[in-house]
RNA sequence: GCCCCUGUCGUCUAGCCUGGUCUAGGACAUCGCCCUUUCAAGGCGGCAACACGGGUUCAAAUCCCGUCGGGGGCGCCA
């Protein structure tokens, strides 16, 4: 019934309404997704992008999301890295509005669910250490025949199971895997199926008594009415063994939506091994999260023109059936542009805050800035907006701006500050500075421009070298506008004290 | 090896379901020009793709079959 009335709803498929009652349609209409990251790791970008699409999906939907930590390996998962997770998403700014769920304060109840299939005999005990299986699984590929499980312990006589039991011997439990085949109706895909006899009889329960994936995966799900399981390819092959249980716990499954992975450079599912950072390494190194959100949104969906979207707008558009099937592959270069874009497009005041953290590292910061020069630090946020892509470079092109410590670039002291006359005629120059009534940009623009006609020499050779003197680098913002937001007094004082440091 | 998924410019994608309007559109990157004071930004332009082979059809990027390529899975990991 509950998976009719959902494909009636989100396939558009009219055709199949049956009557649903009230209560049908109050659970028909809340969707409940989850997203569930195991803490064996920081969250990484392809986990950030699977989050985002079903926090998207769920808020187009109106529904609720779960946070659930998948922490059933012990060995590898650690609160550290559930609480960066949980960062992260905070970052990022997908929000959830119920957990996080902890599997591993939840073993008890996996247990008693395997053990309960074993009753209804769609479970069976299995005394195999992984080893032997291991070393009959090789023998079986080795002479060339397919390796799915050969199922030994369900033939074991009653005499030998006993003396098991009797020695204490570990045992697991393991999914009796039946006959026939598995369909079910991709979101993303479209029909899938798959011949059961290709399923193994995997493990639900290890040895130790600690659940396996499939187990608590499937558990949870029930328990928490996920309507919708939306997560990467990477699970398509899980999916049947999923539905399985499903049927064996007399329950419908979910709708599932599998999308594509993201694909490192050299075509292979993206991982650490790329280089590729989690989410805060991005943060650190000055992405904006909604530049990340759009970036990761815009692999395999469209939203529409090429820009910058708010999660707002996201949230609208979204939808699982325009969602592309091929695997993207990571490229910064994007992401880099999406940056700049934002950057660009922010006022000084939505600027503000991110800077100040940039600059309290980069040892820049002084609270004057925040208070009685907050005008004269906002009109530089604006003026070194236009031209960065990524918040840290506030900080590398606006140290001359907010300190005397800076290096003169070797390639520019070369190339703009070597003439014979420079010191005689920047001299001048500077005298026509002093000479000003009012220091602004304009004015300094047509004194500049007076002074090299009168020399004979172009405007450039008086912008390159100024540039140079003042700032120690050869790339700015409009050099007059730089003059004006630096001042005249610390103007001349910087022509003065190069001159001064580098003789002749 | 077996199973599943997938295949449009270098990259991200639109188009595919509902064949003709596709000499395949956009964006990023790249190259060139303009603007100019450097770098950006902006404007204009260039380069650049339907994996291949068969079919169906008056007509195929679009439908069917096959081949090849790519990815994922085949754990007492999740």
């Amino acid at each position: 019934m509950q998976g009719t009335a959902h494909e009636a709803i989100f396939m558009n498929n009219p055709g199949k309404w049956i009557l649903p009652t009230a209560y049908d349609i109050f659970m028909m209409k809340m969707v409940h997704v989850r997203f569930a990251p195991s803490p064996t790791g920081y969250l990484h970008i392809g986990a950030a992008r699977t989050c985002l699409i079903n926090w998207l999906f769920v808020r187009h939907h109106k529904g609720k999301f779960i946070l659930r930590i998948e922490d059933t390996d012990t060995a590898r998962s650690s609160d550290k890295m559930s609480r960066g997770i949980i960062q992260a998403l905070t970052w990022l700014g997908l929000d959830w509005d119920e957990g996080p769920i902890f599997q591993s304060k939840r073993i008890e109840i996996y247990r008693n669910k395997a053990e309960e299939l074993v009753r209804k005999g769609k479970a069976y005990y299995c005394y195999c250490l992984p080893e032997e299986i291991q070393k009959r699984k090789k023998e079986a590929l080795d002479s060339g025949k397919n390796w799915i499980q050969d199922r030994r312990c369900l033939r074991i006589s009653p005499e030998e199971k006993r003396c098991f039991e009797l020695h204490k011997k570990p045992r697991a439990i393991r999914f009796l895997v039946p006959e026939g085949e598995i369909n079910y109706n991709d979101l993303i895909h479209g029909h899938i199926c798959v011949q059961n006899e290709n399923i193994e009889h995997f493990v639900l329960l290890r040895s130790d008594g600690l659940p396996t994936y499939h187990l608590s995966v499937v558990v949870d799900d029930i328990e928490q009415k996920i309507t919708h399981i939306i997560r990467g390819d990477d699970h398509i092959s899980n999916t049947p063994k999923q539905i399985l249980l499903y049927q064996a716990f007399g329950v419908e499954p979910p709708e599932f939506a599998h999308q594509s992975l993201i694909l490192g450079k050299d075509k292979k599912k993206l991982s650490k091994r790329h280089g590729v950072s989690s989410v805060l390494q991005f943060k650190e190194d000055g992405y904006l999260s909604l530049a990340i959100l759009n970036f990761l949104a815009q692999m395999s969906w469209s939203p529409g023109e090429e820009r910058i979207y708010s999660l707002d707008e996201m949230v609208n558009r979204f939808s699982l059936e325009k969602r592309a099937k091929g695997n993207p592959v990571f490229d910064l270069s994007k992401l880099d542009w999406l940056n700049g874009q934002l950057i660009s497009a922010m006022t000084a005041d939505e600027l503000f805050p991110y800077v100040k953290t940039e600059l309290k590292n980069a040892n820049l910061w002084q609270d004057k800035y925040a208070k009685e020069q907050k005008e004269w630090f906002f009109r530089l946020l604006n003026l070194l907006k236009e031209r960065s892509r990524k918040i840290k470079e506030f900080a590398v092109r606006g140290r001359p701006f907010l300190s005397d410590d800076f290096e003169y670039g070797p390639s520019g002291v070369e190339k703009y500050l070597n003439d014979k006359r420079l010191e005689e005629l920047m001299q001048k120059l500077m005298r026509d500075f002093k000479e000003m009534q009012t220091f602004t940009a304009e004015n300094i623009e047509h004194a500049l421009r007076k002074r090299a006609e009168k020399e004979g020499l172009k405007a450039a050779f008086f912008i390159h070298a100024l540039r140079m003197l003042i700032l120690g680098m050869s790339v700015s913002p409009g050099i007059f506008d730089v003059v004006e937001l630096l001042g005249r007094e610390k103007t001349i004082r910087r022509v003065n004290a190069y001159f001064k440091n580098n003789p002749g």
